[in-house]
RNA sequence: UCCUCCUUAGCUCAGUUGGUUAGAGCGUCUGACUGUUAAUCAGUAGAUCCUUGGUUCGAGUCCAAGAGGAGGAGCCA
């Protein structure tokens, strides 16, 4: 069986090879079959398109067609010809079919027909053998490659900052504990408590919340960096938007201020977007159609006014609002739903911190595109992030996005030591396990800048799925770790 | 964690006021037919009605607890 040149499809479908001899492996998705002539749709995931594999039943024989079943594995030699049906450019007119693996019908899950996207995530092994996981998954390594050009080409570096964290002062969540003692019978030091300088790393360790504050010290140093990797938080989060395991990009940046820090984050954006418009048409117009049906299904309040490609294209060909936390408050205060009591959470005051009802009408009602909300008040952020002149403010800014909400939060980092230090105090943050950190502020600090976008919720606004357990391949929740 | 809703065949769902033998479409299997496109036509098989307990002469249907799932909220990315 390897007579003959092996070809993905995604090389045939286009029609540029024809009459030539070929070998194709894949899964098979149906076959269609009759006296004089059978039809098998072939995929082998590299693209959303199916091969259409024609064959003479009476040549290839009853004990052969009776093994091909949705989800067998196939090796199938033959000509690739110009298709005699509608619906595909080429087909492959099989002369030989190998079964690698058999799978049988009565107790193969997936049929050719819709499946609910709750049974697939049940069957999370099986599910990117489907056309919609099969899009979801190319559409998501497409924003991990994309990620890595955009940043290469712009000259950061990629960090690979720790999973093990040994500082649990980010103040991001909470964290789940590493540790190799005995979960029964721990030892214990004279007050009764586990005594961790016994543990494996002689200290109390968990799995990071964020790279953040390690990529800044790469950032003081290299200048332009970026961390990609996976993220844990043991909060008890049951939405479509969260998982306990996530991977997250966080770029640094020395000597960006503020509105760097947010030209980058669009810059990086529009990039990711118009990569998966350019280089993945075809999963996207799947993906698009999906989501109109899925539409039709909802009561018209409900609907989405956009499609996801005219989503897409929100983000690629407009510039993003920019407006600080206190115009945002100002606009909310004085909107139609808080004045006629439309909101859960009336608007006030100055303070708040906004709920996904504020964000969801600012981008998807009042501007119609994504915003940049920045200058928010000081007591609803992180320590590190730098005070503003005004005293109540700090350079803080959220990229809100339709549908999704938050996808980036950053700001420009205090380089102050006095200041840093006088916020740490104020919000009771222990100063001995970030002595490092503080030593960046010591030894030639810089004024320096970075955010961190959740990588499942842009997966999520690019293929328009909603929720979030459907763009990672087998996800974390709580009570949920099978696979 | 809170609120609301859901759980019936492999999948998607219907099931009246509590009443005899729980239905459909798709899929499977059998046969027919056809260059088919989630093929078509005919037929077959397929059910722990989520679990436990309760009310009742009688529970898929009513009540309680539990499990699982979805949507929304909070936490956040």
């Amino acid at each position: 069986m390897s007579a003959f040149a092996k070809f993905r499809i995604s090389e045939l479908v286009s029609g540029t090879i024809l009459d030539t001899q070929v070998a194709v492996q894949g899964w098979v998705r149906n076959k269609r079959e009759s006296k004089n002539v059978v039809f098998i749709s072939l995929n082998d995931g590299s693209t959303i398109q199916n091969l259409q594999v024609v064959g003479d039943p009476v040549h290839l024989g009853e004990t052969l067609l009776r093994k091909i079943n949705s989800g067998a594995s196939l090796t199938v030699e033959g000509t690739i010809k110009a298709s005699q049906g509608k619906g595909q450019k080429v087909e492959l007119e099989a002369s030989q079919i190998k079964v690698d693996g058999e799978a049988d019908p009565e107790k193969y899950p997936l049929q050719p027909k819709k499946h609910s996207l709750e049974f697939l995530r049940e069957i999370a092994h099986l599910r990117p053998r489907s056309q919609t996981f099969g899009a979801v998954f190319r559409l998501r390594h497409a924003m991990i490659f994309a990620t890595h050009q955009f940043f290469n080409e712009r000259g950061f570096f990629n960090i690979h900052t720790p999973i093990i964290t040994g500082s649990d002062a980010e103040g991001a969540g909470e964290m789940f504990r590493v540790s190799t003692l005995d979960g029964l019978k721990p030892p214990l030091d004279d007050e009764g408590e586990i005594d961790h300088s016994k543990d494996f790393f002689g200290k109390e360790t968990n799995l990071t919340v964020s790279g953040q504050l390690e990529a800044e010290a790469f950032a003081q140093s290299m200048g332009l960096v970026y961390t990609f990797g996976p993220t844990f938080r043991a909060e008890n989060s049951n939405t479509s938007r969260h998982l306990a395991e996530f991977w997250m990009i966080e770029p640094e940046m020395a000597y960006y201020d503020l509105n760097d820090n947010m030209g980058l984050a669009e810059d990086f954006l529009k990039y990711l977007v118009d990569y998966a418009l350019k280089h993945y048409a075809d999963d996207l117009e799947f993906l698009n159609d999906r989501g109109i049906r899925e539409e039709h299904q909802k009561p018209q309040h409900q609907r989405q006014e956009l499609n996801l490609i005219e989503r897409l294209k929100l983000v690629s060909d407009y510039q993003f609002e920019r407006i600080n936390y206190t115009q945002a408050i100002d606009i909310l205060k004085n909107s139609k739903p808080n004045k006629k009591g439309k909101f859960q959470f009336p608007i006030d005051g100055w303070g708040i911190d906004l709920q996904s009802e504020h964000e969801r009408y600012l981008v998807e009602k009042c501007f119609k595109r994504p915003v940049i909300i920045y200058d928010y008040p000081k007591d609803i952020k992180a320590f590190y992030m730098r005070s503003n002149d005004d005293g109540r403010t700090v350079a803080a800014m959220d990229v809100l996005f339709p549908i999704i909400g938050e996808v980036i939060g950053g700001s420009q980092r205090e380089e102050r030591m006095g200041q840093l230090l006088a916020r740490m105090k104020e919000m009771d943050i222990p100063e001995k396990d970030l002595w490092w950190y503080l030593d960046l502020r010591r030894f030639g600090s810089v004024p320096h800048s970075g955010f961190g976008l959740g990588f499942e919720r842009l997966v999520q606004f690019v293929t328009g799925m909603t929720n979030i357990r459907d763009v990672i391949p087998f996800p974390r929740t709580p009570g949920n770790a099978e696979f």
